[in-house]
DNA sequence: GTCTATATTGTGATAGAC
DNA sequence: GTCTATCACAATATAGAC
């Protein structure tokens, strides 16, 4: 109905079918990647009628393409600033990276397996739907790693320190059964480990 | 047929159907995860009719039970005898941990992805499938790690050891279009991180 | 916009001939 | 052991009432 003055609304907020649809796809696709999700569990987790999703979104693909380009955003575009700063060092830079990505990540630890996981079955995503397909390639960060190891390949350190970061949030459900931790123990883990990248990042650039 | 006594075989050839169903399924389980592989996917890639594979294996998760344990047993058993080596120094344990995952993994570098991407929607399937749930926990390794930095937890650098060894084989997908890189790029850069991460995880160790 | 009911297709599994 | 044909059900998507 909604056709009153006062109740008429752009229905992007918060509690509109349509925003609770994505949130719940948010949470259900990157939990479970697109194969394994059926439109139902989505339904249910927003507490809406099947058939209105197909209503705001057309299909399963339609919304995953959205949360999709979202997450490349949330998980690449963020740390864009700081990598293409001129005017910091790139000890300054690293602490930056480090903070952020364990900020994001303690929140969406699912995030970087559900973007790999996609990626696999579906590399074009990547180039498709990236803020900016040039960004780490061209960035002042790459230049800088450059500087410092001129006789060395810049990406082996950024593949070391991004692993060093993301690997454990990958790898948690393995690592708790494997070590018998539980999540309280983990998180100390992960806390610790906040503290110990950064140090170690710079010791891997005075290396030799 | 195969009634008479030249042909008759125990069937676990390398070309019986059984054998044919059980590489296909490696190698398409491995490459798209449980959900996103249909039966009919592996049938095809093997050459084979649909209900041979119900007739060799019952269902596609008993097949696929199969195939998890044989890669767990691939993947973590295999560092057994390295990590648990008493006679060996801690040094000696990372040069070969390092060249026996990147041999591996230049051969099956899907497998880190499958295991973990299953783990998540099942994490009990690591407990029920591991040959040695506690191998890692109680090894000759991780004890002497935490003699050489008492004052921290030796996972620390387990994990981000295996963060600089598996994670580029796990992103590679999202990698090279990142950064523009071609398959030939990607080898050579590998094949250089694998003379780079020992020196790398030994600074590790010696830092502060 | 939201629902119920249903069409349609995809997919795992089996029956039964050879 | 291997095939063809088919079943049974699950899952996406749509039609149409309200």
């Amino acid at each position: 109905m909604a056709k009153s003055r006062t109740t008429k609304k752009v229905n992007k907020t918060p509690g509109s079918s349509e925003e609770k649809i994505k949130e719940a796809a948010r949470k259900v696709f990157t939990k479970k990647g697109f194969a394994a999700t059926r439109t139902r569990d989505i339904a249910e987790e927003a507490g809406i009628n099947l058939a209105l999703l197909n209503y705001y979104f057309r299909s399963k693909e339609k919304l995953f393409e959205i949360i999709m380009r979202e997450k490349l955003f949330n998980f690449f575009g963020f740390i864009g600033p700081i990598i293409n700063d001129e005017s910091s060092s790139l000890d300054t830079k690293i602490d930056g990276i480090v903070a952020k990505y364990f900020e994001l990540l303690m929140d969406n630890p699912d995030i970087p397996f559900f973007i790999l996981g996609e990626a696999r079955n579906n590399p074009e995503i990547i180039s498709n739907a990236m803020p900016d397909k040039d960004l780490i390639k061209n960035s002042y960060f790459i230049k800088q790693v450059h500087e410092k190891k001129p006789d060395q390949d810049p990406y082996q350190f950024l593949l070391s320190m991004l692993g060093m970061i993301i690997f454990p949030f990958v790898m948690r459900p393995v690592f708790q059964r494997l070590t018998n931790s539980d999540n309280a123990k983990t998180l100390k883990m992960l806390l610790e480990r906040r503290a110990l990248i950064p140090i170690w990042c710079k010791a891997l650039l005075k290396v030799k």
